[in-house]
DNA sequence: AGTTATAGACAGTGAAGCTATCCGTTAGTT
DNA sequence: AACTAACGGATAGCTTCACTGTCTATAACT
């Protein structure tokens, strides 16, 4: 396959291919001649994660570039989740976070192993934080039902990547569930919160029966 | 309250208060004189709001304002609901999205009341789609984790919104429990993981004992 | 022989989110 | 009254990011 095919199957410009391939997010084509190289469906799939991973799951380029790295590296799988957990967190300084809503977070996870610099637990925290600047208080129930929604979808997680046969594919699974799970959960929960929405207060002022075009 | 303090209690540079002011994100100070103007304790709450939208929540600028200008309306909870949900969400063409992944989209959501252009259900088939492109199949069961997972939260989401008195509190916690919820929940699940992980293979070759500093 | 495609280098673009400078007033201090 | 610091408002500039476009020399099709 050579380039123009490439740009065409992955609906992306070619102009954007070279830039992927300058950014490491793309390993080059095999080259035939010194300035020709032949593509194959490994680099079209490749293509497609990493618009996927940008488009779609909002990372970075620097980003994707790291979390593509952790995938064709040979480390073992738990070193694998942590870079793409870190990849698809912002860095945070744990000193720069409230003790106090680190405590509660802790709290939220009680019985959870889960160590300090966990870059989830510090994200949840400076949430945490949040809430209480803009002058929210106890919202306890609330984030209990976060934690317990979080164990349910972390068991999924894991189950299906233990499914699946080695450490490529499960690594695969990793990086790209972790990233593109955020992006499915939050669409879910849209939906979810119409639905309930709904049914706790039978139609309001709103139109469901006929979908309305934007 | 003056500029300058208003700029040490929000930890907020002048500058960007100012670009604030300008976006219209924060509304002006009473004028005292044509070139004087006080803040009150409103003003640093929507300050620290417009900050945790953009700074935790990852909202836009542009986004950050739609949610604001929403809960400042009058508008009735439902629509306000809708802006919140739009404005996290990127908008997506109802009809670029593959509708094999919309059925599919569906059928996760059986039962549920949900409108065919609810940002969340087109958001969900696209990321649906990803995983078709790059070669991901049948992971129906570990989509089925996250409806349920998904309805689980938005039950807890509308029963803190149901507990608050009035629209505008109300109002203010869909908008921040929209934004803040999705980065909350993704955080504790990424803590999830790790926990579960642990379980499922107590100490591969991780160092949990002793929490590392970066 | 002539058009088109290619690899590779590099400069340029446009959006986003601030940040800095300037101006003419006003407030507070001495 | 004089002086300094802060203010509101307007405008320009800065930095990062993710491309996008242009160029050259070579190779491939027709």
């Amino acid at each position: 396959m050579k380039m123009a095919q490439l740009s065409a199957e992955s609906d992306t410009p070619v102009a954007t291919i070279k830039f992927y391939l300058r950014e490491n997010l793309l390993a080059g084509g095999e080259r035939t001649s010194p300035n020709q190289a032949s593509y194959n469906t490994g680099h079209l799939r490749r293509i497609r994660l990493v618009r996927g991973l940008i488009d779609v799951g909002g990372l970075s380029v620097a980003a994707a570039r790291r979390v593509i790295e952790a995938i064709d590296s040979e480390l073992p799988l738990p070193e694998t989740f942590e870079i793409a957990q870190r990849s698809v967190s912002d860095e945070l300084d744990p000193t720069a976070i409230d003790s106090s809503a680190l405590a509660r977070v802790d709290g939220l996870m009680a019985g959870w192993h889960v160590s300090a610099n966990n870059p989830g637990r510090l994200a949840a925290a400076s949430v945490l934080e949040t809430f209480d600047q803009i002058g929210h208080v106890d919202h306890r129930g609330w984030f209990a039902g976060y934690a317990a929604a979080a164990l349910l979808v972390a068991d999924a997680d894991l189950d299906e990547v233990d499914a699946l046969p080695d450490r490529e594919a499960k690594a695969e699974m990793v990086v790209v569930g972790t990233v593109l799970g955020d992006a499915l959960f939050s669409g879910l929960r849209r939906a979810a919160q119409e639905h309930i929405s709904l049914l706790r207060y039978p139609y309001p002022n709103h139109e469901i029966t006929e979908p309305t075009k934007e």
